[in-house]
DNA sequence: GTGTGGAAGTTGTCACTGTCAACATTGGAG
DNA sequence: CTCCAATGTTGACAGTGACAACTTCCACAC
């Protein structure tokens, strides 16, 4: 009962495209074998992409959105009360969301940041972290004027340091020691932001 | 006058891929393009290098070797005295030179990255930053088993900074905002690291 | 001198890719 | 029922990395 029009074959091949985006990275993401494996004949994709790299942007948002659901996931198993260790906490996990979705899911991490993401609501893990930074705000442990600041920062230090373990000069450290020193990063992070 | 033995065909191709990796990084490294430019049939190179990832890795060296002296240069600059202030003076000078490069080199600061490097002295960026990290330690501003952890943060963020602003999403912010940026990220380092 | 062997370059070819143009099929609006 | 625009297909082209087979040349032994 296959139909000649596949019914909804930019969706299929946007799914196609991210599953080899997740098992080789964005360079995996071959316009003619995403046809072939959508079961469909290359230049078929020409239909609903521009280019290989207006697809490549589709993959490049659904890996942003799927970073910042990890990381929303991951701040909601934060249980602290008190309101200013709270903050800190879910700060620190916000980081380290970011770098262990980047270490499990490198190929998908590395095509979120390979081309400019589609436009897509939900898919900013930026806002994740200024949610986080307006939390210390909140709190008073971060001077309101310095959050754009410390979020660029706070970002550059996790993006780097996925960066540099997962294709990097960094990536045969051993995991044991890779959290070691992803924790102490965290540590200087808090440091040098918060004040108290 | 041209003999049918090129003579220095290796040393050649080098440069002219790192000509190529420079104006349009790793990926416009195209080897029979190399060996159009360097005067010479494509498949010349396979006598001196296994394959495509071989001469990326010669370029990758020289990069990160270009990236070390930039460093050097910038480190060379700093006039401080008082031991402690020069200590930190240097340190920031490291990072700060590290995003100048990248920023002032985007293609080859990618090409330096986007492989391992062929093994080459005087190449490691990462021994000027241990460097300035034991000027502090020596001068007890840096705990000395703090010393190897501080160094892959600083090396996070800097990286981190310089990739998100060269091809990521930060791309677009203006050279003045950046620099500020750049700045309280070097605070925070700062701030986060050094005790006193 | 000479001639021979291996290093260095060349030509030819293959499978593969992204993209364009022209053609085929289809379902739905009128 | 008919036609048309959207959707897929076939076929082609230039460009790429890589392999194999051929050619040219220099260095060294004799």
């Amino acid at each position: 009962m296959t139909t000649y029009h596949h019914g909804n074959l930019r969706a299929a091949l946007i799914e196609t495209a991210t599953e080899l985006a997740s098992a080789r990275g964005p360079d995996g993401v071959v316009l003619r074998e995403v046809a072939r494996l959508a079961g469909v004949s290359h230049n078929a994709a020409y239909r609903h992409f521009a280019d290989r790299e207006e697809l490549l942007a589709e993959v490049a948002a659904i890996g942003q959105q799927r970073l910042a659901a990890a990381m929303r996931r991951r701040l909601a198993g934060v249980h602290v009360t008190d309101p200013a260790a709270r903050a800190t906490a879910r700060l620190r996990e916000t980081g380290r969301a970011y770098v262990l979705f980047a270490l499990d899911q490198p190929g998908l991490f590395r095509a979120a940041f390979s081309t400019a993401p589609a436009p897509c609501e939900d898919a900013d893990p930026y806002a994740v972290l200024l949610a986080a930074l307006d939390d210390l705000v909140a709190v008073g442990l971060l001077e309101a004027d310095h959050r754009d600041a410390a979020a660029v920062t706070c970002w550059s230090a996790v993006h780097g340091f996925a960066e540099l373990h997962l294709a990097g000069p960094l990536q045969a450290t051993p995991r044991r020691e890779r959290t070691r020193q992803l924790e102490q990063l965290l540590d200087t992070l808090q440091g040098g932001l918060i004040a108290s």
